[in-house]
DNA sequence: TATACATATGCGGATATGTGCATATGATAA
DNA sequence: TTATCATATGCACATATCCGCATATGTATA
């Protein structure tokens, strides 16, 4: 019941659903993500931090970057976001994210080639 | 935005969860979840006044009886509530409330004419 | 009207949570 | 090795959350 209650506590934070919502479309690193909500690096670490211990994301380092993932086996996490994607009323902060994702504005913090390769 | 996070941080309580997840089967009165849930009934009432506030259930008065209903407008809740049933791995506890919803143990509390009915 | 039953609310306290700031750790490049 | 970039962590503080207990409100029934 615990891991019920904690998948839903992490999903109620602003920054937390932002990042999973971002991570549902593809991987990102920790500066991606700092530029991409525009907000600073040790909050989105924290929150980083009890999403993995939630067992929500995994990371894997990718030369100087902590690169997360979604943990696919969290298929009901899985599933609410896929919810969360179809929904046609989502949020504007959501969606806006969502087209940010696959622009040059975050090639700003990171190599460009991760960025090409992502976009891919 | 803030939509969203309420609706994750009101499953994020065991005993919201708990009360969201009976009341996908069916309406239920506040003393059959008292009885259903065994937690002291202003607890069951200040959760449910919460889960009031933030939209996801409705009122309606039967008696002396206040009865609570999922709002069918919330198509997200509806959604994850839906993926929760359908989990395979389901809580022990959930599924315990599952199966005392259609047994005469909540009969004791209300009027057992309501409790037939609605097990119809 | 008085009484019992059903439900809601107020208050106090313990605990958890989110955040900013400073700083530590870890990896790479010069 | 030293400097630099990327990321994580510690601490302090404000705020929110949950709970138990007592009590208030509201409705039906005698």
């Amino acid at each position: 019941m615990e891991h019920l209650t904690n998948l839903f506590k992490a999903l109620s934070d602003e920054t937390r659903l932002r990042i999973v919502h971002a991570l549902s479309y593809r991987d990102l690193c920790v500066c991606e993500m700092t530029t991409l909500f525009d907000e600073p690096q040790p909050k989105i670490s924290k929150h980083l931090s009890k999403l993995k211990d939630l067992g929500l994301v995994q990371t894997a380092r990718q030369d100087k970057y902590m690169v997360y993932t979604l943990n696919q086996d969290q298929t009901l996490l899985r599933g609410v976001m896929d919810l969360m994607m179809n929904e046609s009323s989502k949020d504007s902060l959501l969606l806006r994210d969502q087209t940010h994702l696959n622009t040059p504005a975050l090639w700003a913090c990171i190599g460009v080639e991760r960025s090409l390769e992502a976009t891919k």
